[in-house]
DNA sequence: ATGGATTGCTTGTGATCACAAATCCGCTCA
DNA sequence: TGAGCGGATTTGTGATCACAAGCAATCCAT
């Protein structure tokens, strides 16, 4: 038998590395809508070559996190208004369903756990931090949504997130006077009672909330 | 004003080649699953150097259609059955949602065009063509879909697909006594009728309907 | 002064190479 | 007979280079 196949903590690649960072960087709304990208910068910027750059993009790119010309000009996506309620329905349809699996597991723990990220987004809110915002936020759904156990369902409902990641950011970075998450109570409160008609309705109406942002 | 700022017609990508190739075989199940592909082996196979392949295959894995064990090599997925549940489970809420959409668009030369193919399907059953029925009855799904207006819904309904193709193959391989679709007369006739609830209850029935051959 | 061609720089693509790690094979020894 | 071990080979990773296409700013002609 081997003792230690594991190489969970050697240097993770290169690309990885990149990978991670960058989308990072996407989820959370650092790069405004449009923004244009280039092997060489972003290999400078990580202190790597061409290659690893070039994986990394490949891959974001792979999950529609950033978009390729023909010419192989890579930028961050600007989303038609149809493509947006495209996603923010794929939110509702996979997100509802990540809350309705991990609605019987939701143990107190858990919804206290959840209550406490919502302190630190009204925290962001009250200070116009729209990165800080956007951030918790994700965490705070992907909190719930692991308890699902539904693996590939959460990597689809973080893929849509991620394509919205730049628009987001331009989305909640001109919006002035905002209220703290009131859904977010709807969907504790549903978790709380065992509610999952409620919880299905609240957790529906806080992803395709950010829509009515875009008729202003 | 440039004239021909197309390259259309231009060579593809070799990257873009070899994607393409092996997404097909992936998708309509003529790769086993388990099966262990190299980056010089794609190389000397589509006659590209290592570099294309790598980028091809990094795509793959970020679109799930391959799976890369910690030291780098890929292969195509194993699903567990909780896996294979959940793939089944978003089919059935995308797919759903897009067939909804593209009824109303669903005018009758599109419904003969699905009974042309359905007739395919029935042939390719009545042959034991494993391959040639998964690749129809692709088409199948997809020419409807296309009517819903939705590139990110069938995008992300397509990587479902990539996904379950190895599983596909292995399970529709193993099966001796196949029955036409029946499902797919339900889902014409109701767009023939404009039945909304029906066409829902059918797409779903379908594409659930895989999910017993697990069982046995 | 303005429109259009052209030159030079930037950028992505693909090939090749060096290197380290993992894998696989046969061998040895208990 | 079988488990552990050794080296040879395979394999992925990352860097570098040559090349063609793209883009932009410039320059010239009208």
């Amino acid at each position: 038998m081997i003792l230690n196949p594991r190489p969970a903590d050697a240097a993770p690649a290169a690309h990885d590395r990149v990978y991670r960072a960058l989308r990072g960087r996407i989820m959370q709304g650092d790069l405004p809508p449009g923004e244009g990208l280039t092997l060489r910068g972003i290999g400078s910027e990580y202190e790597v070559s061409m290659t690893p750059a070039r994986e990394a993009v490949r891959r974001l790119v792979a999950e529609g996190a950033l978009t390729m010309s023909s010419s192989g000009r890579v930028s961050t996506p600007e989303l038609s208004n149809e493509r947006i309620e495209e996603l923010a329905a794929l939110r509702a349809l996979i997100e509802v369903e990540l809350a309705s699996r991990a609605l019987p597991r939701a143990h107190m723990a858990l919804i206290e756990r959840m209550q406490t990220i919502n302190a630190t987004i009204a925290e962001a809110v009250a200070h116009r931090d729209a990165a800080s915002y956007i951030r918790t936020n994700l965490e705070f759904h992907r909190t719930l949504y692991l308890r699902a156990q539904a693996p590939a369902m959460l990597a689809m409902a973080e893929t849509v997130w991620l394509q919205m990641g730049p628009t987001m950011r331009a989305l909640y970075g001109r919006l002035r006077k905002t209220e703290p998450p009131q859904f977010h109570r709807l969907i504790i409160a549903a978790l709380r009672a065992g509610d999952e008609p409620g919880l299905r309705l609240a957790v529906r109406s806080d992803v395709t909330q950010g829509l009515r942002m875009l008729a202003s």
